[in-house]
DNA sequence: AGCTAGATGAACATCATTTTCATTTGCAGC
DNA sequence: GCTGCAAATGAAAATGATGTTCATCTAGCT
C-alpha cells in the first residue's frame, strides 16, 4: 500500500503542476495500475476498476489513460492485435518477448541491443529518440538425450 | 515490366496450388505492390490501383492483403499509428527506421541485431519465431565547429 | 458554503477493417 | 466456344477500439 500511495501521490503533484485536478476516478485507474502486474488494455483496467466503483466509465478510463501518459505517468504499448495496453512507468526501460502459445509476455532489458540500436540509427545519420522491440517467440523444449529430436 | 510480370506468374502458381482463382483485381493489386517502393496503407494501395481500374473496390484491396499475406507473398506492418502498411515479400529481412519529423521510412538490417535477438530470447528459454523492430529517429544535424550546439 | 473551470457519464461519432449478400466471373469439363 | 458452379467481387452494413459532445457534477479555491 505504501508504495502504491506514494505513486498516487508523486502523480497528484504532477498534475497540480499542469493545473489539472486529482479525482476519485484517476485516483482509483492509478491504484489499479500500481496494483497490476501485467500490460492491461482500456477494458481490462476498467473492469478491474469498475469492481471497486462501479460509477466508473470507460469513457473515463480511455481519457484518463491519455493524461497519464501525457504526464509520463504510464507506458502505452500495441502489440501484434493493435490493441493498446498500459503500464506504470517508474520502472527502468525494458522490451517484451511474447509468447505465442500462451500470449504471456515476459520482460527483459539488454544493454547491448539499446547500444546496438543506437549505433545503428547513428550509421543511417539518424539520433534515436525511441524504438519498438518486441521478440514473438515458443518456449524451448527440454533437450532430450540424443539431441534435438 | 519483366520483373513484375514474374512475380505475377510466381503468385498465380502458389494460387493454383491453394485452389484459388487469379482475378484482375488480384492482379493489378499485385502488379501495384510490386511496382511500390513504399509501405502504402489499404487505403494507398486502393487509390493506386483505382486510378488503373476504377471499378475496384476497397474491400477488394482489404480482402486481397489478407489473401497475399497468408500465402507470404507481402509483409505487413503497423507503425506507432496502428494502420496496417504492406510491402512485397520477395526481398531479404529487413527492420524500419521511422523518421518521427517527416514520416520518411527507411529500411535497414543487421546480423548483429538479428543474432542478438536470438540470443535473449534463448537466454529467456524462448525459441524466437519472429519479432518487430522499428526505430524512432530524428536526421543529425551536421557538426559544427565547436561542437555540438 | 459558494464559485467556477476542469472532469465525468452516457450517448453518439469516427475510422480502419470485416462481414453480409446479391451478383459476377474464373476456370474445369465438355 | 459454351455451361455450371464455386470462388470472388462490389456495395452496404456491421464491428470494435477509441474519441468527442454535452449536460451535469465536483475538486479546489475563496
Ligand atoms: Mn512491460
Ligand atoms: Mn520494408
Ligand atoms: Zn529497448
Ligand atoms: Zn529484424
Amino acid at each position: 500500500m505504501t508504495e502504491v500511495d506514494r505513486r498516487v501521490a508523486d502523480f497528484e503533484s504532477q498534475l497540480k503542476g499542469a493545473g489539472l485536478r486529482m479525482t476519485q476516478q484517476r485516483r482509483l485507474i492509478l491504484r489499479v495500475l500500481a496494483e497490476a502486474d501485467d500490460h492491461p488494455d482500456a477494458k481490462g483496467i476498467f473492469t478491474r476498476a469498475f469492481a471497486l466503483d462501479p460509477t466508473l466509465s470507460l469513457s473515463t478510463v480511455y481519457r484518463t489513460m491519455k493524461v497519464l501518459e501525457s504526464q509520463g505517468a504510464i507506458e502505452r504499448h500495441a502489440f501484434e492485435d493493435g490493441i493498446s495496453r498500459y503500464e506504470h512507468a517508474d520502472q527502468e526501460h525494458h522490451d517484451h518477448l511474447i509468447d505465442i502459445d500462451s500470449g504471456e509476455v515476459i520482460e527483459f532489458s539488454s544493454d547491448a541491443i539499446e547500444e546496438l540500436q543506437r549505433r545503428i540509427a547513428a550509421e543511417l545519420g539518424y539520433d534515436l529518440v525511441r524504438h519498438r522491440l518486441e521478440l514473438y517467440g515458443r518456449k524451448k523444449q527440454p533437450a532430450r538425450k540424443g539431441g534435438r529430436k
